[in-house]
Formats: C-alpha cells, sequence, structure tokens
DNA sequence: TATTGGTTAGTGAGTGATAACTAATAGGGT
DNA sequence: ACCCTATTAGTTATCACTCACTAACCAATA
C-alpha cells in the first residue's frame, strides 16, 4: 500500500470516522476500529491528528465549510423568498447526497462537554443564524417589509429543517428528502410564511 | 442509610442518570459513576435494572409518560390556536423546570444503535405528532378550516419547539425559556401560521 | 424464615495514548 | 544522473486504566 500525503490522509480518517459514527455510532468510534478501517496502525493516526477530539473537530469544520457554499448559492437568487427556499433546500439537497452526516448533526451530545468542541458547534449555529438573518436584513434594506422578528423567522426555518430532516432519518431515510422538503415548503408557502412581503418605495 | 424499595430505588437511579447526561455527557454513564452517586455499589444497580440499557429505557419511558399528561393539558382548551398553544408552552414549562432533560432529549444518537431503544424513541416521536395530528382532525371535525397539510403543520411546530429549545441550551439556559418561547409564539402568531381559521358552518 | 437489597472480589474485553524504531520520499549539492 | 540527508508516514509492542457485568456471600426487612 502506497503512502498517502497527510491531507489525503486527514480526508480519509475523517471520512472513516464519520461513517462509523453513522453505522455503530459515536460510542463505536475507537481510535482501533477507525485504523482498522483506514487500513494503517493506531500510531499512524496520531501522525495525522493531535487527539480523538482533532478528528471531532475536523468533522465540524467541514459542516462549517458547507455552511459557506450554502450561503453563496442563496445568495445567487433574486428575491428573499427565493433566497430562503434556495438555503433550506439546499440543506435538504446536502443531507440527502451525504446521509451519514445526519448522524454527526444529531450527535450534538459529543461536541457538548468538550468547551473547545461546544465553541465550535456554538459558532456553526450562530453561523447559521446570521446566514439568514443576514438575508432577511439585506432585503429589508431593499424596502421589503418582513413581517415578525427576522431573529424568530430564522429560528423557525432552521427548526422546520431539523426536524424534517430528522424525520427523514428516523424513518430509516425511506421517501426522498427532497421531495419531502419541497412539499413543506409549498405549506409554508400557503400559509404565507415564506413571501416577499410589501414592497415600500 | 435506610434501604429503599425497588421503586424508589430505580426513581433514585434514573434520576443520577440524567444527572450524569446532562453534566457530563453520555459517555460519562458509567454503572461505576452511576453506583458512587446513588451511594450503592455497582453490582446493587443490577439488582434494579437488567443491564444499562435497561436504565436508558427507564428514562424514554418518563419522556414518553410526560407526553400524556401534556396531551391531556392541551385538551383542556377550548379553541385549537389555545389547544396548540398550550401544547407548545407546556414543552417549554417541561424543560425550563428540567434543564437536564434537554441534554438526553439531543443525545438522540444514544438511542438510535440499539434496536430496541430505536424502537422507543420512534413511538415516542410519533406519539408527539400523533397528539398534534389529532388536535387539527377533531377541530377540522368541529368545521374549522385548516390551511395547510396537518401532517407538515405538526412536524413545523415540532420543529420550531425542538429549535427553541436547543438555543436555550446552546446559550448555557440563560434567558427564561418560555419567555422566549411566548415571544415566539406571537411571531408565529402574527405571521398567521397559528389560527383557527375559518369555521364552517 | 424466605426474600430482597446489599456487599466484596473478580472477570474478559476494550480504551486512548506513547516510546522506540523503520521505510519511503522529496530536494539540494556534486 | 547520482547520492546524501532531513522529513514524513508508517510500524510493533506496550502502557495504565476503564468498561459492563457476574459469582458468591451476607444482613435487613416483611
Amino acid at each position: 500500500m502506497p503512502r498517502l500525503s497527510t491531507e489525503e490522509r486527514k480526508e480519509q480518517i475523517i471520512n472513516e470516522a464519520i461513517k462509523i459514527i453513522h453505522e455503530e455510532g459515536y460510542g463505536a468510534l475507537s481510535i482501533r476500529e477507525l485504523s482498522k478501517r483506514v487500513g494503517i496502525t493506531e500510531p499512524a493516526i496520531y501522525r495525522h491528528f493531535l487527539n480523538k477530539d482533532d478528528i471531532i473537530k475536523g468533522i465540524l469544520d467541514r459542516i462549517y465549510h458547507f455552511g459557506n457554499h450554502l450561503f453563496e448559492r442563496a445568495k445567487t437568487k433574486e428575491t428573499l423568498t427565493e433566497k430562503l427556499k434556495m438555503f433550506i433546500i439546499s440543506h435538504f439537497e446536502f443531507f440527502e447526497d451525504r446521509p451519514e452526516m445526519t448522524s454527526v448533526v444529531f450527535s450534538e451530545d459529543i461536541f457538548l462537554h468538550n468547551k473547545e468542541l461546544e465553541t465550535k458547534l456554538g459558532e456553526l449555529m450562530k453561523q447559521r443564524k446570521r446566514m439568514l438573518i443576514q438575508l432577511f436584513e439585506s432585503a429589508q434594506h431593499e424596502g421589503v417589509d418582513i413581517k415578525g422578528d427576522p431573529e424568530d423567522i430564522s429560528l423557525i426555518l432552521l427548526g422546520i429543517v431539523r426536524m424534517t430532516v430528522l424525520e427523514w432519518r428516523m424513518t430509516v431515510f425511506k421517501h426522498p428528502l427532497k421531495k419531502r422538503g419541497s412539499k413543506l415548503l409549498k405549506t409554508i408557502e400557503g400559509m404565507g410564511l415564506l413571501s416577499d412581503g410589501v414592497i415600500h418605495t
């Protein structure tokens, strides 16, 4: 077996870590099992990561970076409603493509009992919310009338995304998530939760 | 120290288990630590529970039983909106009184890699959703016009509750949850998400 | 006196991490 | 083109420790 560069190996290790968490739970994520799957020995893992928590940090980084991609994608759209819809649907697409990631996202307790990891997770959640709020505020700047506190609406939207993904996960990824999400979006729109409001000119 | 009855001891063990999960995470929930906190030895724990999973089952049972209480309380209200509001606010009250429980609720991954526990968690989530749907349907029966699929609206409401509690937890339980929830409910009402709709007579 | 809730002492299996050492690789000087 | 050297990616062997769980025995209670 050929030697890999640190970058390649790091990617591989994080991939396998995510898979283990998904398939057998965080409790089963041991350096032993991880090294077995990667195909190198335990100490070799420590060539690439300081310790176990450092690996978890790597996983969180991935989610964080995806957030930026999400935001850029949402901003390409014209109206506020379209931006929000893109933001939400992108989430569903992300998880539909990477179901393993749901296991990580719904294992928050992993992160909450280590200060460094907790901070990182907090930043991640704030990032998502800030993005949404920013979408609202820049629309407001352009004269769109938002009914309701952007902070509240952001929380509501994020809650909906989370719950939908959780439900999908609990039903063992049966129905297509994106389809379920689209139906939900229609319901939301029908109720007037997603609308561009009145434009003041 | 007087010997306790099984019922009392079981309660005590579950209480301490929840506390450990809350304070140090599920990873720190060991029979050793648990017995130390309860004030008995490790094997004594096994006099009251079959194994570790059996203790977790006990925790899930508590959440389940609270659900029934929740539902009864919601049904005392007159209109659909009031019922839904009561359902939501009761959740916030529950968690505000028992912040430790948030740690359990957001540690789903504990339950998801053991078939029996996974089933129990699935039932729990279905229970909550069935309750909401039932509220919608009995209102529909009385002629109230619901805009949107009750299934979808239920998911949205549950998502909102979860996200609000998660946010509260992430901010280290700072702001009063019930107050935050009330404000959120107003936003929701203002947006028309919670309304009794048109009554057909 | 029988049952129940407790004890002490011990099991095998698995944990994250480290010390000591080696094979592979990339780059610069001749 | 060739060797030499520093660095990097890997190895084997082992550490000290924790895990869930059990057998055997004992004392308090009903």
